[in-house]
DNA sequence: CGCATACCACTTGTATACAAGTTAATTGAC
DNA sequence: GTCAATTAACTTGTATACAAGTGGTATGCG
């Protein structure tokens, strides 16, 4: 009779730290000050990504656009409001399709995700910077395992 | 003569996809779909957060609670607010400190609880579900060096 | 063709997340 | 002991994030 080694396992030691969500969150926390640090243009990392997705998907609609980023239609509505708002992406409607609202991205969207990029670039160095080459190809590789 | 090799560089290919920002929220993004899935408590994980601490901590303030989940006072503030409507958390003034506000479980918080944590392991090995023990072992020691 | 199904944009409601600022209480330097 | 600096709780405002649902539009299949 030998007790079941999970009852000999102090539960407190796994309730936070060492779960993946927290650590997910804490380090997308730390990488969220950076990237405001550097983005002096004043995106926020969802803007940045659909400017990013937009620069190189060129002109789509805005739920493909949306999807394209992980960014649910929610949620993209008010994104792409505020970035219409900043004179960043335009809006028109589909030609065939009534039910699309095809985004673009003006002139002054293109200049600022130009340098916005080199900028996010930046803020990726500056959050790895604890990290090895070969450890950054190591977490981005598992990062991807968990999200594909 | 030679060009600089970062002219040569296709700035595209690092331009969303390959940035530990996005990576990371689409990891964080995948985790809380299976949380959510687990939690039929209806706990949300940041306050799933507050609540293990708690647990771990006993009675402590809210801004101290709050900076042991990583939770800033303008959010701790309502995350408490919410768990005491829930019944989950009791509040009390500080004998000697009249600015603190002291949190602690209810009987209901603990038993909460203590059915949340198994269920936050159950999530979490859900997640962890696509890697080897070895590479959850590193993914969660990289994620470490991130935020320390 | 006609209709069930799916999709698109949009809305509502709830819950973080964080910057910036207010008020009251505490503390440390002198 | 006094006062400047700090801290705790709270407030306001902005921006995601996502569930759930609405209404208009498109599409494929019988």
């Amino acid at each position: 009779m030998t007790a079941d080694i999970s009852d000999t396992v102090p539960r407190e030691d796994y309730a936070l730290d060492e779960q993946i969500g927290f650590r997910l969150r804490l380090a997308l926390q730390r990488h969220t000050a950076i990237f405001f640090a550097h983005m002096d243009v004043g995106l926020t990392q969802t803007q940045y990504a659909v400017l990013a997705r937009l620069w190189e998907l060129g002109e789509s609609s805005q739920n493909e656009l949306g999807r394209s980023a992980a960014i649910d239609s929610a949620t993209i509505w008010g994104v792409v409001q505020r970035l219409q708002t900043a004179g960043l992406v335009a809006t028109k409607a589909h030609p065939s399709d009534k039910r699309r609202r095809m985004v673009s991205l003006t002139r002054l969207g293109r200049d600022t995700v130009d340098a916005a990029i080199a900028k996010g670039q930046r803020s990726n160095e500056e959050t790895l910077a604890p990290l090895t080459a070969t450890e950054r190809k190591s977490l981005i590789a598992l990062l991807g395992k968990l999200s594909d």
